[in-house]
DNA sequence: TATATTTGTTATACTTTATAGAGTAAATGG
DNA sequence: CCATTTACTCTATAAAGTATAACAAATATA
């Protein structure tokens, strides 16, 4: 369990748990690789990959209530821990810094 | 084997593999991951990913010539391929798009 | 009220990626 | 020559990523 850096899908998950906020839970996260990142993943991946993060701090989970529709059970909602938070900017920087210093890849500047 | 998407150390990897340039072999790119990504891996994980990597076409390698300080033997060295290039593209377009979305992780704007 | 359908998580088995550590080989210095 | 240095290869294991199937709870409707 490395705690030291984050695995490929494990930064992208941290990534889309942030952006969803209330609605961060496993589906929603599959819809959202899918549309967002094009990652095409089952649901077990996703659940064994929220395990792990949730294993090494770097996100929560609670059990939220059963919404209205139906068939809609209770979900398992993730929010990112400051431990997360702190892993998901190392990743930023550490790829950013590399981009920058690469005149094919550098990011676009603004004026 | 993906073609996908690269895993964390293959991107990172294959980035520094760009930056290097015509320095770009096992041990350089093992000094290389630990000051620009404090990223500290045995040579032997090097030798592993960049085998993996031009079993699917995002890097190539020659062996250079024997350099002439001591115990310096031939070098392999690698280049990044066009496939190899694309590969990154779309690594940094999902991840900047993200990070976009999220105030709190947001890129700087350079003035 | 029972049963079929939908939404959702869990469990399990397997493949790929990441890692360490030891081994092999070639080049140079004495 | 032979010890030392630089460099790659081999092997075994752990961690991360993945698919499939099982399980559970909620609602609709008959």
């Amino acid at each position: 369990m490395s705690k030291e850096h984050l695995g490929e899908l494990e930064e992208l998950i941290l990534l889309l748990i942030v952006m969803l906020k209330d609605d961060a839970y496993g589906l929603a996260i599959r819809n959202a690789l899918k549309d967002q990142a094009s990652r095409k993943v089952t649901i077990g991946a996703v659940h064994g990959t929220v395990n792990r993060l949730e294993k090494k701090g770097f996100i929560e989970s609670v059990m939220g209530g059963a919404s209205d529709i139906r068939g809609g059970r209770r979900k398992r909602i993730f929010t990112i821990t400051a431990s997360g938070k702190k892993a998901l900017e190392r990743s930023r920087d550490v790829k950013v810094s590399l981009w920058q210093q690469i005149p094919e890849l550098k990011l676009g500047v603004v004026k």
